[in-house]
DNA sequence: TTTATATACGATAAAATTAGTCCTATTTAA
DNA sequence: TTAAATAGGACTAATTTTATCGTATATAAA
């Protein structure tokens, strides 16, 4: 339980991969494919994703590629992980509040608290923190 | 992602409702999936995993069932997790070494970073703060 | 202006995991 | 002896995650 997964993996991989480059040079979706042996196209809409949401730049066409584009001290690792995955939560019942499964659900609070620790401890931690 | 399991979930609700009535109480699988509109078999099985575990007490046979047979205040949400899901961590490969995936990982130190981060946090919380 | 190499992205297929059911055995109170 | 309960292995169904396919668009360079 409480996987990390694979778009949220290859992304750190991504990223820590383009930090180690220079500020301005692009990186390709095929030379960290190959590099650490990922699914090409999956890696690549893991790209256009952090792309969408600039944490990543994209420059389209020949010659083209990805670099960091956002100052990764300033991004938490509860933003990153909500930008790739959605809302961050042990259980749904925290974001849906149409539950029919319990008649008589008795563990809503508690579970709210643990949610609540969750957040905030990946809100105290970067994504810098973590990719560096 | 980071989603409990319908286990962990039945498993709370059990304990919940258990800790509601007396200390001497049984109350049994049956009774729980009714209130709570939750697979009895399943449930069961997390019931049954639980008195392994020594976290409640089963009686068998005619009027048996379950009590809370721990000090769910001496118990950690980790110890819990990984009682009902084995190891808690972001990554499989922070306990298993063998993985082929990555012929060049570079985030297995940030990965181990997040992991013990997320570990301490539900070291640091008790069943009982969850379930009362 | 053509070609090769990129990103962009919707649709779908495959794989893995999780959830749930079925069946049978055993225990025990009435 | 019967009914109600736990115990647990085997299997099926459902869901989620992972990966692939196919096509469009952009752009540098020959």
């Amino acid at each position: 339980m409480l996987n990390i997964t694979r778009k949220v993996e290859y992304a750190l991989i991504a990223l820590r991969h383009m930090q180690s480059k220079s500020d301005t040079a692009l990186t390709s979706a095929n030379e960290i494919a190959k590099q650490y042996g990922i699914p090409k196209q999956l890696l690549a809409k893991t790209l256009q994703q952090m792309a969408r949401h600039n944490i990543v730049k994209a420059t389209q066409g020949a010659n083209g590629g990805y670099k960091v584009a956002a100052n990764l001290d300033q991004i938490s690792l509860k933003d990153f992980f909500e930008k790739l995955e959605g809302p961050l939560g042990m259980m749904d019942c925290y974001f849906e509040s149409d539950c029919l499964q319990m008649t008589n659900c008795n563990i809503k609070i508690p579970i709210q608290r643990i949610n609540n620790n969750l957040r905030d401890m990946f809100s105290q931690m970067t994504l810098k923190e973590v990719t560096q």
